[in-house]
RNA sequence: GGCCCGUUGGUCAAGCGGUUAAGACACCGCCCUUUCACGGCGGUAACAGGAGUUCGAUUCUCCUACGGGUCACCA
C-alpha cells in the first residue's frame, strides 16, 4: 500500500507537517515541578458534581505547584451540543471559584495554545491524522451505521468480543482501488487507528490515584476522525494535551478501559503521555445497592441543585474537599478560620474507589461553614440567594439591612457559634418572626398552665422591663416575677421539689417567648428583645394579653 | 459475555506486616443549659469469604462472592 498516495488522497488540503504545528505550540516556561492541567468538559448545558470534583482536583494541583490550569471545550460532538452551554459552563465554574489561567472564555480565547474549542482545531488534527496515514497507522473506513450494527449483532451471536478488529475490520487491509472507488463515489468515511495490540499482552501502568495497574492491550481499530472530519475524544485528547503541554490529566475512571488505546495513540504519534489521575465515581444509594450518580435520575448531580437549595459555594467546596482528601477534615478542625486555599491538597490522599455521596454530611459541613461566616458575609450570601429563589425574603432583607444584620448577629462569632443553618433557605423560617408582617403566634401554651398566671407573668415583666438592663439584671427581674407568682426562681430548688411550685422560671421565660416570638423555641430571648426593641416587644406582649382575657 | 477497577462500622474514611483498628456524620445515653442552637463526656457498630506467603496478616499473592465501570462516527 502506498501510504503517501493514500495520505494525499484523504487529506488533499493538508500542507503543514507535524513539525510546523509543534513550532506553533512551544514548550511552556514554568518552574520545575509545575503542573499543567485542564478541565475539558463538553458543552451539554449540564454542569455536574463530577465536573467540579475533577476541576477542583486539577485546580488545586496546578495552582499549588505554580502551574497552569486551562479550560478546553470539548465540543466535538455537534449532536449533543446545546446553545449557550459554554456560557453556562464558564459561569458555573466561576461561581464555584475555579479560576482558569488560560483557555476558553465567554468572548473567545485567552492564551497562546488555542483555539480552546476543539471544533476550531480541526485543521490541526488533520495534520496529525495525515501523519498517521503516512506511517501506515491509520486508514479510512467506509462502513455505514447499519454495517457496524450488523457486525455487533453477529459478534453477539458468535459470543465474540465486540468491536472493529481482526476479521471484522473489513476496511483495514482493503486495496487502494476499493478506497479510491469509495472515495470517488462520495461515500462518507471515518479514519480508524490501525491497532497492533493484542488481547494476549498486558501493559503495566501507574495511575497516580489507582496505583499500579495491569491492563490488557487494545486491539480495536478505534475511530480517530468522524465522518464530519472532527476527531473523537481519544484523538483530540492525544493531540491537544500534547500540544498544550498538559502534564497531568485528571478524569473519571470510566476512562480506564480506553487508557491502553490512549497510550497506544500517544506512542504512535511520538508524544510523551501525561500522568493520569483516574477518579472513582460519585455514587448514591438506590434501594439496597450503590450506583453511579446519574444525570437523568438524580437531580442532586446538577450543580444548579445546590445553588437552588441554598448551599453556599464554600459549603459545597468544603464538602468535596472532605471527599477528595481524607485529611481535610482534620486540617479544618485544626485551622477553623484559615482560607481553604491554605490546605495542602495531595492526590496521594485520594480514594481509589468511588465514594457514596452523603447528603447528611454535606449538611453538617455546611452548618459549620455557615456558622463561621461573619454577619456581613451571611447577610450577603442569603441576600444573593434570596434574590433568585425567595423574592419576598430578598425584599425584607434588603429593605431592612441593619435590622437583619442585627438579627443574624445573634449568637454569631465567638467559640461556640449557633449552627442553625445548613442551607440559606433555613434563614427565613429562623428569623421570620422578627418582621411584624411575618410574625404569627404558631405555638400555644401548654394546657397545664393557668392563663391568669401567664397573663400576670407577662404584665409583671412589662412593669420592670428596661431595655438598658444587662442580661443578668434582665433575667433577675424575670426571676422576681416568677417568684412572686409561685414559680421557682431557682432551677435547682425546682428540680428538688417540683411539686412545691406552679412551675419554674423556665416556664415564665416560655410565656414570654411565645408572646414575643410566637413559638416555643427561639434564639436567646435577651438578644431577641434587644433586636426587636421595646416597642415591638411590648406590642406583642400586649396583644398576647388580649387573647388571654 | 469480554476487559478493567473496587470491597474497613449505617455512611464518609484513617491505616500502608506487629495498632486496645483513628476520626467525622448519623444514632443512643449522660452533662451543661430559661427554650432552641451550640458545647462537653460516653456508648452501639467494621477489616466480604476462603486458601496461601510469613514468626505474624486489615495490610502481600491467588481464588470465590458481591459492587461498580466500560465495550459508539458520546465524551
Amino acid at each position: 500500500m502506498d501510504t503517501t498516495a493514500l495520505a494525499t488522497l484523504l487529506f488533499p488540503h493538508v500542507t503543514k507537517t507535524p513539525e510546523d504545528i509543534e513550532a506553533e505550540f512551544p514548550p511552556r516556561s514554568l518552574p520545575e515541578g509545575a503542573i499543567v492541567s485542564r478541565m475539558a468538559p463538553s458543552p451539554t448545558g449540564f454542569v455536574h458534581l463530577g465536573n467540579l470534583v475533577q476541576g477542583l482536583t486539577s485546580e488545586r494541583m496546578c495552582h499549588q505547584s505554580g502551574g497552569t490550569l486551562f479550560l478546553r471545550v470539548e465540543d466535538t460532538d455537534a449532536k449533543r451540543e446545546v446553545a449557550g452551554a459554554v456560557e453556562v459552563l464558564i459561569e458555573s465554574l466561576k461561581h464555584y471559584s475555579i479560576h482558569f489561567d488560560e483557555g476558553a472564555t465567554v468572548d473567545g480565547d485567552n492564551g497562546i495554545y488555542g483555539p480552546y474549542r476543539q471544533r476550531q482545531r480541526a485543521a490541526i488534527y488533520h495534520v496529525f491524522a495525515k501523519q498517521l496515514v503516512l506511517l501506515g497507522m491509520a486508514y479510512p473506513c467506509f462502513c455505514t451505521e447499519e454495517e457496524l450494527s450488523d457486525i455487533h449483532t453477529r459478534q453477539e451471536a458468535e459470543k465474540a468480543n465486540y468491536g472493529y478488529f481482526g476479521k471484522w475490520a473489513v476496511w483495514r487491509d482493503r486495496p487502494m482501488e476499493d478506497i479510491k472507488a469509495a472515495l470517488d463515489a462520495g461515500l462518507p468515511w471515518v479514519l480508524r487507528f490501525r491497532s497492533t495490540g493484542s488481547l494476549e499482552n498486558k501493559i503495566r501502568f501507574t495511575d497516580l490515584i489507582k496505583g499500579n495497574l495491569e491492563l490488557t492491550e487494545n486491539d480495536i481499530d478505534h475511530v480517530l476522525l468522524k465522518s464530519d472530519g472532527i476527531p473523537t475524544y481519544h484523538f483530540a485528547h492525544a493531540v491537544d494535551d500534547h500540544l498544550m503541554h498538559t502534564t497531568h490529566v485528571v478524569r473519571g475512571d470510566e476512562w480506564l478501559p480506553t487508557l491502553p488505546f490512549h497510550l497506544q495513540l500517544f506512542r504512535a504519534l511520538g508524544f510523551k503521555p501525561p500522568k493520569y489521575l483516574h477518579i472513582g465515581p460519585l455514587m448514591k444509594m438506590d434501594g439496597d445497592s450503590k450506583r453511579k450518580l446519574s444525570k437523568r435520575k438524580d437531580p442532586e448531580l446538577a450543580l444548579t441543585y445546590y445553588r437552588e437549595a441554598g448551599f453556599p459555594v464554600a459549603s459545597v467546596y468544603e464538602y468535596l474537599m472532605t471527599v477528595l482528601n481524607s485529611n481535610f477534615e482534620d486540617w479544618r478542625r485544626a485551622n477553623p478560620d484559615a482560607p481553604v486555599d491554605n490546605f495542602k491538597f495531595s492526590y496521594k490522599k485520594m480514594n481509589p474507589a468511588g465514594s457514596l455521596f452523603d447528603a447528611a454530611k454535606l449538611r453538617d459541613v455546611s452548618k459549620n461553614v455557615i456558622s463561621r461566616m461573619s454577619t456581613d458575609q451571611i447577610y450577603r450570601e442569603v441576600t444573593e440567594w434570596a434574590k433568585d429563589f425567595d423574592r419576598e425574603l430578598f425584599d425584607h432583607l434588603s429593605e431592612n439591612e441593619a435590622y437583619t444584620k442585627s438579627i443574624l448577629a445573634i449568637g454569631r462569632g465567638g467559640k461556640k457559634p449557633r449552627k442553625d443553618f445548613a442551607v440559606l433557605a433555613d434563614v427565613r423560617p429562623y428569623l421570620d418572626f422578627f418582621f411584624d408582617d411575618w410574625f404569627a403566634v404558631t405555638d400555644t401554651y401548654p394546657a397545664q398552665f393557668d392563663s391568669a398566671d401567664i397573663k400576670a407573668a407577662l404584665e409583671g415583666f412589662m412593669e420592670t422591663y428596661d431595655a438598658g438592663d444587662d442580661m443578668n439584671v434582665w433575667f433577675d427581674k424575670i426571676k422576681a416575677v416568677a417568684d412572686a407568682l409561685g414559680f421557682a426562681a431557682d432551677m435547682k430548688a425546682y428540680k428538688e421539689s417540683p411539686e412545691s411550685f406552679k412551675g419554674s422560671v423556665a416556664d415564665v421565660s416560655m410565656f414570654l417567648r411565645v408572646a414575643v416570638t410566637g413559638r416555643l423555641n427561639s434564639p436567646d430571648m435577651y438578644a431577641v428583645m434587644q433586636v426587636l426593641g421595646r416597642e415591638r416587644v411590648f406590642a406583642r406582649i400586649e396583644a398576647m394579653i388580649e387573647t388571654l382575657k
